[in-house]
DNA sequence: TTCTTATTGCAAATTTGTTGCAATAATATG
DNA sequence: CATATTATTGCAACAAATTTGCAATAAGAA
């Protein structure tokens, strides 16, 4: 797995450095996208600054996408290192949901075509109550 | 158009104040969504404090919603206040398309029902090159 | 008009993100 | 493997963003 991010920074020149390795392997690990403070705190050995550095370079790079999360954004890793799909996030209880949507994909595609539109890559999520919170009357 | 905005808050039980009505304007007034800060210097009188204790307000009440924008948040007032509508972002130029998609929303639709989830927002995002900096090849 | 209390503004603290630079370590090369 | 080159790191210091406590104010009820 880390052999693909060797290449991918081989390619554009830049090292791959222990720093790196740990911000990637921390969000390798996480089920869901994570807050640049959780990323921080996982990472103890890690200078916060080059959190902040890593984490701008894997987004310029198209390692990791920003993810929107109720109020703060969250990180995750991108296809090929996680495959591409989004979320729903019931507010009551925190928990995600992933969902791959064909349909959705779909959707986007006929949208930038419409509007002639080169897309690059989109967000979406839906907020709202997950099966068990709608039982439990909330 | 404040009439709206008084019967949300009469019926929840919070006031209508001159602050909140300053960050609402502003956000009428808008064509986009506004960052926080823009926000604070478009309401001199306000202080700042008010400015984030009135979005959070308004968020929770679901009369603003949270777009995601790049790397920052930004603030857009929801229906009946504004239409509701998505936005493809130019990453070149910055340029904001509004679109209303009757498919989008109908696959939000689909996917909350397929998963038994009870849905009450949702984001997207479309991030990419508009016609206009395709054209002059970035 | 008076009363009640939600809301505001201010000051201060905290948390989050940025910058400059010398020390370090990843990679290329012999 | 040893050495040279330079991208990257950590640290310190700074700057910006967000939060908290509380007394003064003003919105809405009576
Ligand atoms: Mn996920
Ligand atoms: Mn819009
Ligand atoms: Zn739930
Ligand atoms: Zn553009």
């Amino acid at each position: 797995m880390h052999n693909e991010l060797e290449t991918v920074f081989a390619k554009e020149g830049y090292r791959l450095t222990s720093p790196r390795r740990a911000v990637f392997d921390v969000l390798h690990g996480s089920e869901s996208p994570l807050a640049i403070a959780v990323i921080i705190k996982a990472c103890p050995d890690v200078d916060r600054v080059s959190i902040y550095r890593t984490l701008e370079l894997f987004t310029r790079l198209g390692i990791t996408e920003i993810i929107p999360f109720g109020w703060k954004q969250r990180y995750e890793l991108t296809s090929p290192f996680k495959p591409h799909h989004h979320h729903l996030y019931c507010t009551n209880c925190g928990v995600l949901i992933d969902i791959h949507s064909q349909k959705l994909e779909q959707v986007v595609a006929a949208i930038a075509r419409e509007q002639d539109f080169q897309p690059a890559a989109h967000k979406f999520e839906i907020t709202g109550l997950c099966r068990h919170c709608q039982a439990n009357i909330q």
